[in-house]
DNA sequence: TGTATATTGTTATAATATAACGTTATGTAA
DNA sequence: TTACATAACGTTATATTATAACAATATACA
């Protein structure tokens, strides 16, 4: 069987509704928007956002478990995930910086361990917040 | 009232419990274990990681939802953390990389938020899994 | 001593996530 | 086109992680 190349029709759902967010959604807010298209159960949800996490159109903020869509369109797999997060009003932006994630993607330290994915999390204050 | 010196009763209990791992714990495996310490209800461990991870001495790896003793002896505050995750047997590994937590922390990108923390977790195969 | 804050203890419950089962759809190769 | 494997679906139940709310006790310090 091939590697899948269209979204299921759940997949579809969650991603839509996820994309149309300009915020991380918690799953279980994104099961009660998505009801009214069919979808019942946790678990449907779920298995969706792991697909979607799995190719890289979703990423999971983990500090808050939540999930957001993928901004950089180039982020063919979300091996390389970097988000600002405001502590304030919790608005978060993935951070698209090609010096940061080629620094990152080269680190090696000396613990001979290979690595083949990083999610780096900042913390602070936005604009908007940090002149309150 | 001035900044607390000493850790309380229940704040040791779990400290030197999670100390004693030398992998990330969860929560309830914790609470399990010190339960013949008198501890028996969640919060009461819940309420002691915060403090701890408020203060520095415990890190949560928040990719697993454990909680592992901090290793850097002068992490007084845990504002800066970075860590190597084995995605076959789940060993972690606090990274103390000077290079490293220099370039994060003097990071900044064009969105005008001044960070203050970050976390960062980085996933592959540690040099056992590697060669398996 | 009085007061504010931190910590504790306890019960109940919220929020997040997965197990287990059977069914249906889809891709690929004989 | 049939057979097979894998992916996705639907459903119920349950596991795991974390917090709300309330009352009591301990600690620091003016």
């Amino acid at each position: 069987m091939q590697k899948q190349q269209y979204l299921s029709k759940n997949q579809k759902i969650v991603l839509d509704h996820v994309e149309k967010a300009n915020q991380p959604l918690k799953a279980y807010s994104i099961l009660y928007n998505v009801q009214k298209k069919g979808l019942k159960a946790p678990l449907q949800v779920y298995r969706a956002l792991d697909k979607l996490v799995e190719i890289g159109k979703i990423h999971k903020i983990e500090s808050r478990n939540a999930f957001v869509a993928c901004k950089n369109s180039n982020c063919v797999v979300s091996n390389a995930t970097a988000f600002s997060i405001c502590e304030s009003c919790e608005k978060v932006t993935e951070i698209n910086n090609s010096k940061l994630s080629k620094y990152l993607s080269n680190f090696e330290d000396n613990s001979g361990m290979k690595y083949s994915k990083y999610n780096l999390e900042f913390f602070g204050l936005c604009k908007k917040c940090k002149n309150k």
